[in-house]
DNA sequence: GTGGTCTAGACCACA
DNA sequence: GTGGTCTAGACCACA
C-alpha cells in the first residue's frame, strides 16, 4: 500500500508520511487500523528501517498514528484536530506562491494549478 | 536594500535571489542597474563573501543579473526570458498545494491565501 | 578513474566535468551508476571537497548526474536532451575558431584539427 | 576603427587585440601604420587606460606591434612569423573541438561551424 | 555513511 | 577596486 520513489529529492521519510495520510483520506487506513511494523515496511520497501523509524516518529508526534508498545502503529483520530500542521502547511503554501509571483507566475496560472490539484491530485508521488 | 534573516532555515543565498527579485520587481532595481559588490555586501549583511558569491552565482545564472569580473554585477533583462524558472516554480507550487491538501486544507483556504498574496504580498519571510 | 590536473590553469571543477563526460561518453559509467562520494574523490584527487561539491553540483544543473542527499550521486539520463548545453558549447567553438583564423590558421587546417580530433580524441589536456 | 563590446565576457584587453588584428587583416592597418595612443584611444573607447597599456604590451610581446619610446606604436611585420601563437591557437581550437565534441556535438556541424566562420566572420564580436 | 550550506581567508586575472 | 577559484574545516539533515 504504501509506496515511494527512490529516486524523487523529496525525503524519503517525507514521502512515507504523505503515502500514509493519502491512505488515511481515501478511506484505505481507516481509525485505529494498524499500520505496517517497522521492519516488515523497510524490508518491503528496501528502505533503511531508521527512515521509516523516523517517519513513524514525526506521524506520532503529529497525531496520525499512535503506538501501543509491543503491539504496533495505528490510525489515530486526531488527525484532524491538528491546527499546528494545517498552519504550517497553509505558511508553507504561502510561501511557494509568493515564490512563484517572484518568477512570473501570474494569479490566474496559480488558482487554475489550485484547483487542478485539488481535482486530480498529483501524478507522480511528492 | 538586501535583507537576509540568518536565522531563518531558508538557505542565505536563496534568501538573496528572493530579495533582488523583490527589488527588481518593485523597480527599485533596473536593468543594467549596479548591484552591491560581493564584498560590500558580504560586509554589509555580515555574511561570508562565498555565499554571496554562490546567490550572485545562481543569479546569473538564471538570467537574473550577469556579472563583469573587474567591474561589477548588474541588473539583466532576461529574467522574463527564462522558460524553466517559471516551470520549476510552478512545479514547487504544486507540490505545496498538494502537501495543503493532504493536511487537510480545504480548496477555498488554499485560493484565498493565492489572492491574499498577490493582493497584498508576504510580511516577514523570504 | 576520475583525473585532474592540479597544475592546469583550466579550473578543477571544469576538469572534472570534462573528465566525467569522457567516462560516460566512453561507456565506462552508465545512466544510473554511482559517481564516487564528493568526500572520497576529494580524498582521492587530494582535492578539497568544496571543489567536488562544486563540480557536482554544476554536473548536476546541465542534467549530467543527479544526487540523493544522503544517499550519494549517480548518472543521469538527461545528458543529451540538453540544448543550452549544446549550443553553449557551440558558441564557444565560433569563438576558438574564430580566433584560430585571426592568428593565421588557415581554413584547411582548422578542418584537419576538427576530424582529428573527432578521430583520434585528445591525448593530454582536459 | 577600434571596437569593444563593455558588456561582453571576454576580457576587454583581449577584445582589443582581437579589433587590431581585424583591422590588420582587412588591410585598414599595413605595416609600419602608427596605432593610437594609449591614452587617446582609452579616452575614446572609454576605457581604464590600464586596460589598453595591457593590451600593447602583450600585442608588442607578440609581435604585432612595435614601439618607439617618445613616438608612439606602429604596425609590425612579425605577425605572420610567429609561430608560437600559430600553435597557441591551434592548441585551443583542439579544446574547444574536444568539448563540443563532449556535448554532442557532431563532426559534420563542427567542420559547418569552421567554414561559416571563415566564409562570413562572426557577427558580435568577441 | 551521503550531499548541502556556511565561515574564514588566500590568491588570481582584469579594470 | 571587481568577480572567480580554491583550501581548510565546521555543522546540518537524511539514509
Amino acid at each position: 500500500m504504501f509506496s515511494v520513489d527512490l529516486k524523487s529529492r523529496t525525503p524519503i521519510y517525507e514521502q512515507l508520511k504523505n503515502s500514509a495520510l493519502e491512505l488515511i483520506m481515501h478511506g484505505v487506513l481507516k481509525v485505529d487500523d494498524p499500520v505496517p511494523s517497522v521492519r516488515s515496511l523497510a524490508s518491503q520497501l528496501g528502505v533503511n528501517p531508521n527512515t521509516i523509524q523516523k517517519a513513524y516518529q514525526e506521524m506520532e508526534r503529529e497525531g496520525i498514528i499512535y503506538s501501543l508498545p509491543g503491539k504496533g502503529s495505528f490510525v489515530s483520530d486526531k488527525i484532524k484536530s491538528n491546527p499546528m500542521l494545517l498552519n504550517d502547511s497553509i505558511e508553507k503554501l504561502r510561501t511557494a506562491i509568493y515564490q512563484a509571483r517572484l518568477y512570473g507566475v501570474e494569479e490566474e496560472t496559480a488558482i487554475a494549478v489550485v484547483k487542478h490539484v485539488y481535482e486530480r491530485g498529483i501524478s507522480n508521488e511528492s
